[in-house]
DNA sequence: AGCGTGATCTTT
DNA sequence: AAGATCACGCTG
């Protein structure tokens, strides 16, 4: 299908966590390996007016790529050992980003089992760490678009209301009660991860 | 259910 | 300078 072009990312953060699900992320590695993913579990981060945005007190060195083009990559390193990848929405200068929580892997299954030192299906993308981890994210994928010849969207069909579930996102403190969590139902790649 | 891991942010 | 937090994943 053909990949996505910058109009899809200029919409408001809620609506873009849910028009990603079911597109493919893609990757080509150098020595033309590709790696493909669909998503099929994101989170909405709404800037400044989100307590549980990284962008919430302002600008900072981590966050400023928040505040930068929609189609823009935002990664960052948590825990002490995991990279986060979240998809920039909203207007340059205005924050908001979309936290990617789990794909079905599509191709690429031998780089990402190596990656990821496992051969279980369900469990090379099935949470934001292990996706990026089976993708080899870091932090010098921050800040680069995906309009290039190394990361870009493909499209896919809408997916079927029937199919698209919603609920608070997992992990956070603050701004808990929001259901800003979206995913398909009954997809095994989902994360496993548990409201706090 | 508990803990590793290290960057970032807040408080002293 | 020290302490708390953290958009997690693994073990047990």
């Amino acid at each position: 299908m053909e990949r996505l072009e910058k109009q899809f990312y200029e919409t408001p953060t809620l609506e873009l966590a849910e028009k990603l699900l079911g597109k493919i992320f893609v990757r080509i590695l150098p020595g033309n390996i590709c790696l493909k993913g669909r998503i099929v579990e994101t989170e909405a981060y709404c800037g400044q007016h989100d307590e549980a945005s990284h962008a919430w007190r302002g600008k900072t060195a981590r966050n400023q790529m928040m505040f930068s083009a929609p189609g823009t990559m935002y990664v960052y390193f948590t825990y002490g050992s995991h990279y986060m990848l979240n998809i920039v929405s909203e207007p340059e200068n205005s924050a908001g980003a979309v936290l990617i929580r789990g794909m079905e892997p599509v191709e690429g299954l031998q780089f990402m089992q190596e990656q990821r030192g496992t051969a279980i299906f369900t469990n090379l993308m099935s949470g934001p760490g292990k996706l990026a981890r089976a993708l080899a994210l870091d932090s010098s994928c921050n800040g680069k678009n995906l309009f290039g010849e190394e990361f870009y969207l493909e499209d896919a069909p809408p997916l079927p209301k029937e199919l698209s579930g919603t609920s608070c996102r997992i992990g956070i403190s603050r701004s808990r009660e929001l259901p800003w969590r979206k995913f398909i139902l009954n997809n095994p790649h989902v994360s496993k991860g548990k409201v706090t």
